[in-house]
DNA sequence: CATAAAAATGAGAACAATTCTCATTTCAAC
DNA sequence: GTTGAAATGAGAATTGTTCTCATTTTTATG
């Protein structure tokens, strides 16, 4: 198979997707909005299976968004969030015993949200 | 105005629920379930309201959920949540420098998110 | 207590995000 | 090629949440 037909075919969504979302903090629908520049063909249930089976093999995070829509990140090494609510953005942070105290200081803390997920054995 | 009239009027369906969060994680549904069974004319719309507001006065959290739901608890004291994604539920644990090292020994951890709300100034 | 303005309610419509269904298309193996 | 399995895409269905607005309740005032 040549490199041409490589990229026409269609079924290499979940790659596209993997990838796209290193080092971003994205919704499905702006997931959604990249694919279909690529594949004008592509459906918005096919990105949300994709999302979701990326989560379940472990490549995409599921993250607590702004709002109410769900946020997903490519997996990567351990870290915190700086959720603003003015700019509705999320920044990675690293983490550590004093993230606390390294936050940027231009940043003003309103809350703090550390959950443990997992399940009791 | 007698005490039977206070417990027959409607218009106290906000510190009820205020009341009924404190030390729980519950979601509108849970919430209003609650209120139906006290008020059985009370509307589901009045419900979601009543909590939006008591987030904004600053007597109820929202925090991340399992799944897609939103949860809400009565605004205590700063902690962390262990969330078991086999049985759906939310516990508190302390927040400190060493939280990660006392969690449940019967608690597999899965996943760790931590998010700092707040805004740039 | 009568009344009027303000606040809160409840029913359901509207909306948004997500999941489901299923016929069709594409892939992989033979 | 043929065939069975896997993935897709369109849109319907579902779910959670917000909105609208007429009605009810509360509060303030004379």
């Amino acid at each position: 198979m040549n490199y041409y037909l490589k990229v026409m075919k269609k079924h290499f969504y979940k790659e596209e997707i993997a990838e796209y979302c290193l080092y971003k903090h994205l919704t499905v629908d702006e997931i959604f909005n990249y694919i279909n520049q690529k594949f004008p063909q592509a459906g918005l249930s096919t990105v949300y299976r994709n999302v979701e089976e990326l989560v379940k093999e472990g490549k995409l995070k599921k993250i607590a968004g702004v709002g109410n829509k769900l946020i997903y990140e490519g997996k990567i090494t351990p870290h915190a969030h700086l959720i603003c609510r003015k700019t509705n953005t999320v920044t990675d942070i690293p983490f550590n015993k004093k993230f606390l105290k390294k936050l940027p200081k231009n940043f003003e803390v309103e809350d703090l949200d550390i959950n443990v997920y997992g399940h009791f054995v």
